[in-house]
This record gives structure tokens, sequence and C-alpha cells, in this order.
DNA sequence: TCAAAAGTGTTAGTGTTACACCCATGA
DNA sequence: TCATGGGTGTAACACTAACACTTTTGA
């Protein structure tokens, strides 16, 4: 007779990963919302989420999660906060470890999105949401704030080329506050992350803006060193 | 015959919790680590920790186990981040959220800690520890700095009346470098949450300094709005 | 009276904020 | 040519960092 191999005597949990999916479009950041067609809460808004597997890793499951709902990989993604009251799903204990993710909405597989009933909604006008869904997003939307003061992070939700008023529009649409053109560019100009190219995007303005890329380099260097944009 | 309540289908994780717990002595910012006398890895260095009971919420737990180790309640704590890697304990998938707590070391139960195994160790000269509790001290000690930049957290170290010179050391052990006094100690005196007293403490030097207190009110006012002491 | 640490004051320099003004272009 | 949004320049102000200087008291 063997000896069965030692595990600790403890109690299990069921653990559900939730993703806060943040895309800019609009000069709005909007999230992506499914609409549930299952139970429990059929019919209501929630976050994309599913169960953690036994041999995957947290940051695994959530990629997984992520592919599912928008067809993307290598998507910028980071661990909120585990959200763990006893009550807070109706069925059963579960846990809950909760992600953002940074798109950028154009690379999006919408008809991948349509299949599960997915639909982006302006962050300030977002539904009501089922079990604590609603303070996940608030966890989620403050740490994108902070994380959006001394870390280049942002520009995860732009496209490749942008403008500078697409990226001062993205950081009003974040803080929900205006900034002075002129202050916003000086500051963000002086960290030598943006290559200024000759492309001009016409249609917001007559006189159209100049498209920015940025430069890798600097810009992993920045990030890593960190700065302050808002004060 | 009855119908089973319906239950979700997923795979069930033990979940730990481990503890940084944080206090500061001889203007030294340290560490309580506990000597493991049981397996696995018996005879090394480790956080507190504990598994989570299926009818208590994770800050409960939290609580559990510091009040197991320090004999405190009302402690000041937070959630930093969930380990979830396939590997990260050999025995079996273990998944743990790992919390730190600031203490007052004075208030410490030293004799149920011994019973513990425990002892105090100075952060930058903390011993090896078993499995990934290293990463989740850089974690905490990460946490505990951005914190303290911006909220008046460093306090909960301190005992009820402290010196400027105790906080501007607490603040130089947090963040690893020096600070001019001057500058300091007007930073922190213009957030007007820092009552003088006429004690002095004398010891440190010949002159001795004043004792300070702080307003509970106005702590809890710059607690809420924040406020910028590194930058 | 001197050394050591507490505590105050001063100043240069840097960054932030507010706002005025110029530019390019489609209508 | 004018209205519109892009983009630049500048001056006032606030905050920071560095450091000199004064105070208190035990040895």
């Amino acid at each position: 007779m063997t000896e069965a191999p030692f595990t600790y005597q403890a109690d299990a949990f069921k653990v559900a990963i939730d993703c806060i999916v943040f895309g800019f479009d609009q000069n709005e950041l909007k999230l992506l919302l499914i609409h549930r067609n299952f139970e429990p809460a059929q019919g209501n808004w929630s976050l994309m989420g599913g169960f953690l597997s036994i041999n995957e890793s947290l940051s695994d499951g959530a990629k997984r999660i992520l592919y599912q709902l928008t067809g993307l990989q290598d998507i910028y993604l980071e661990q909120v906060y585990v959200f763990g009251d006893v009550d807070r799903d109706p069925v059963e204990r579960v846990l809950s470890v909760c992600f953002y993710a940074l798109i950028k909405i154009e690379d999006y597989d919408e008809a991948l999105g349509n299949s599960h009933d997915a639909h982006w909604f302006p962050v300030q006008q977002r539904p009501e949401l089922i079990f604590d869904h609603e303070q996940m997003i608030e966890a989620a939307l403050s740490r994108l704030r902070r994380r959006a003061g001394y870390q280049p992070i942002g520009f995860e939700l732009l496209p490749e080329k942008f403008t500078m008023m697409q990226l001062l529009n993205l950081y009003e649409a974040i803080y929900e506050r205006e900034f002075d053109v002129g202050n916003f560019s000086k500051k963000i100009l002086s960290l030598g992350i943006l290559v200024k190219t000759n492309e001009k995007l016409r249609g917001e303005s007559k006189k159209g803006s100049y498209l920015y890329s940025f430069d890798q380099a600097s810009y992993d260097n920045v990030k890593e060193k960190g700065f302050r944009i808002i004060g």
C-alpha cells in the first residue's frame, strides 16, 4: 500500500477572473461589457470573466479570457485586486481576481465580441452591473488614473500613430478634467518619448495636426523610471 | 427526489493568506518573520500565513492570522497582490493573497510571537525566504513606498507621541535615502496634521526634541485628499 | 566652552499654471 | 478673409533643494 502524497488541510475555493477592458474611441474612455445570456443574473450586464483552471497561472487565465472575448493577444494587463466577500456571488463562494486590460479599439475583433453579446460603453454612462462588478470598475479606474500619472501607459490605448490632441483627449477622458494644450504638450514632449512624423491628420480641424509615434527604447526607459504628468 | 442547487463547474483552489508585518524600531524598518517548525521547508524563514476559511472574507482571514501572531486587532492592513503561479508551492496548487500590515512595535505581544518562533529583521538584512515570499516583500515594500508618498500612512508605525526626527528617520528607512531636516519638517508641518506638545524627548540629543501627536480629524482629511511628501 | 543635534531662515533654481498670441487652412 | 482648432511663447507664481545659521544643553 502506497502512502498518499502530503497535502494541506484547507478549504477549497472556486476562483474567477474578471476583466475590465478599457478602450479609447471618439475621445471617450470606454469599457467592454457583456450582456449575460446565462444564469445567474441572465440579461444583466457584467464584466467579462471566467473561472481559473487548475493548470494555469492567474495572468494566463486573464489572457485566455481576453483572447476569447477580443481575439487579441499581447494585451497590456494589470492585476488590480481580489474580491473575496463571503456573499459576493449569490450562487456560492467564489473569489474573483480582477484585472484591467488596455486595448486599441481598432484591433478589437468586433464579430467575436458580438458573439459574446459584448458592447462598448463610455465609462461615465455604464449600466448597472451584477454583483460587485461596479466596485471592480471603480478600483480599476483609480488604478488606471494613478498609473497613467507616472507611467506612459496611456499609449496602450492609442493607435500606432496619433496626434498630440488625441493623447490630450485621452488624458482628459481618464482624469475627467481638462488640461491646458500648451502645458500638456510641453510636458509630454519633454519626456522625449515621442517621434514627430511629417504626416498630418486632417479632419478634426482645418489646419490638421501632426502624427506622432513613440520611440520604443525611450518609452521603456521612461516607463521604468517613471515621471509625473499630473500633479 | 430534490434537485441539487445549481453550482458552477470549475476547479477549486486552496487559498493562503500571507502577511508582511512591518514595524519601526531603532530607526530601522523591520519585518516580522517566522521560523517554520513544520513541513514543507521546515527550519526556513517565511512570512506569517495561513489558509483562508470558507466562511471568512479575505480581510477577515488576514486579521485572524495577524491576531494569532501579534495579539493585535484593528491593525492597518492593505491587500497587495495575489500570487498564483502554478508551481509556487511545491506541495500542491495554492494561491496566496498577500497583505501588508503596519504595527506599532511597542504594542506587539512578544510572548505570543515567540511561541510562533517569530523574529524581527531589519528590512535590509532579511534572511532568505521560502517560495515566492521574497517577491511578496518586494511588492509590499514598493506599495508601502508609494502609499507613504501620498498618504500619511507612516504614522501607523510610530507611537502615539513621536518626535519630528523619528518621523524623519521612519521616512528615511522606508525610502532608503536621506531627507533634509528643514525641508522635511516644513513639508510635514504644512499639512497641518500634527499637534506639537510641550513635552520634549531627551536621549537622542542633548537639546531634546519636541513630541508631536496628530490631529485625527485633519489626519483623516489629508489621508482622503492625499498629498505629496516625496517627489 | 565646546560639540552635537534640533530647529529656523534664506536663496537659487526648477516646474507649474494661466493666458496671450501666431499659424494654417477649409469654407 | 474669417472662423477654427493647432501650436508656441511668456510671465507670475509656487514649490523644492541646498545650505547657512541659531538654539539648547550635556559633558
